[in-house]
DNA sequence: GAATGGATCGGATTTACGTCA
DNA sequence: GTTGACGTAAATCCGATCCAT
């Protein structure tokens, strides 16, 4: 059964919370209209490229979340059409021996054999031929099913990589092998990195047409200035700069007194200093020439 | 024909273990 | 017997790619 695109979860963001003040609209790529978009959902970089910084069975409340997920999903999971036949008792057995990542040589050089060959010795589970073999060795593609996708997904959304242990419980599940499950999320990894990337260079995109434009706008405005320095009379006509004013014996920011022109010297907006509406500075009115 | 997504391949990295001086 | 350096194997990840659907 196919998957549609909108069950994927993928849920993109960008990791600018300033920015995401000052224009909350560009930010924001959700592409989970049909699943549960709340704050637990996945953010897409908090990845990490060493399971250990993120081991999913690193704290208790991770381990507590993967079990309640375990109960939630056991129920609709039994008798999901599968891919493949059901491993058997000593499949089981043999993989349940590999889990552990430390342990003996005997049981690493059994792991090692999954990637390449299935466990009875044919081509991995990928050409599916074990299933329905109709003789030729092409490449058969196996969709999972809806709710194998949901089931990643679900996972997916808890830890973006599995350990061992998760990767076996959840290819028993599924009724999968675990090289699947790896694979799986591997690829989800890869694409969700792939939509993170599509969405940070549409960003990037947009800072650079606003700072563009903002230089325009300060080019134009230094021209104003200029204008102002040769002929003082005629800039007394004009609107007042945009620019903020700074005090020059202290160097902060100041609101410019309205009812006259501004003896201070004039400083291009700082984006990242203190907005100019916090600053209260009284100081400015010692500055005024007495009457 | 393009898009999607499962699978494969090759390389890099990490970790555990064995050997030897 | 202990220790540190070194080599090796296995596991895992990622990026690129293939290819069936």
């Amino acid at each position: 059964m196919m998957v549609q695109k909108e069950d994927l979860g993928l849920s993109l963001s960008l990791n600018f919370p300033a920015a995401s003040e000052r224009n909350p609209s560009s930010l924001q790529v959700n592409l989970t209209p049909g699943l549960d978009s709340s704050p637990s959902s996945f953010n897409i970089l908090h990845r990490t490229t060493n399971c250990s910084d993120s081991h999913p069975f690193s704290n208790s409340s991770d381990r507590n979340n993967v079990d309640a997920f375990k109960v939630e999903t056991r129920s609709f999971l039994k008798g999901i059409d599968v891919n493949r036949k059901p491993p058997t008792a000593a499949e089981a057995e043999e993989e349940a021996g590999v889990s552990s990542p430390n342990s003996t040589i005997s049981s690493i050089s059994a792991k090692r054999s999954e990637r390449d060959v299935d466990h009875d010795g044919e081509r991995a589970s990928s050409r599916g031929v074990s299933d329905d073999d109709d003789g030729d060795n092409s490449r058969k593609k196996l969709r999972l099913s809806k709710d194998q996708s949901a089931v990643l997904e679900e996972s997916f959304k808890e830890h973006n990589t599995l350990n061992p242990k998760q990767k076996l419980a959840l290819a028993k599940k599924l009724g999968l092998r675990p090289r699947q499950v790896e694979v799986w999320f591997q690829n989800r990894r890869a694409r969700t990195k792939l939509k993170q990337t599509e969405v940070d260079c549409e960003f990037l995109k947009r800072c650079y047409e606003n700072l563009t434009e903002e230089n325009r706008r300060l080019q134009k405005e230094i021209q104003e200035l200029r204008a102002f320095k040769l002929s003082p009379q005629l800039y007394m006509q004009m609107a007042p700069p945009t620019t903020l004013t700074m005090c020059p014996s202290c160097e902060r920011v100041a609101v410019p007194p309205p009812e006259k022109p501004v003896n201070h010297r004039t400083l291009p907006f700082n984006p990242w200093s203190t907005p100019a509406n916090q600053v209260v500075h009284r100081h400015m009115n010692t500055l005024r020439p007495r009457a």
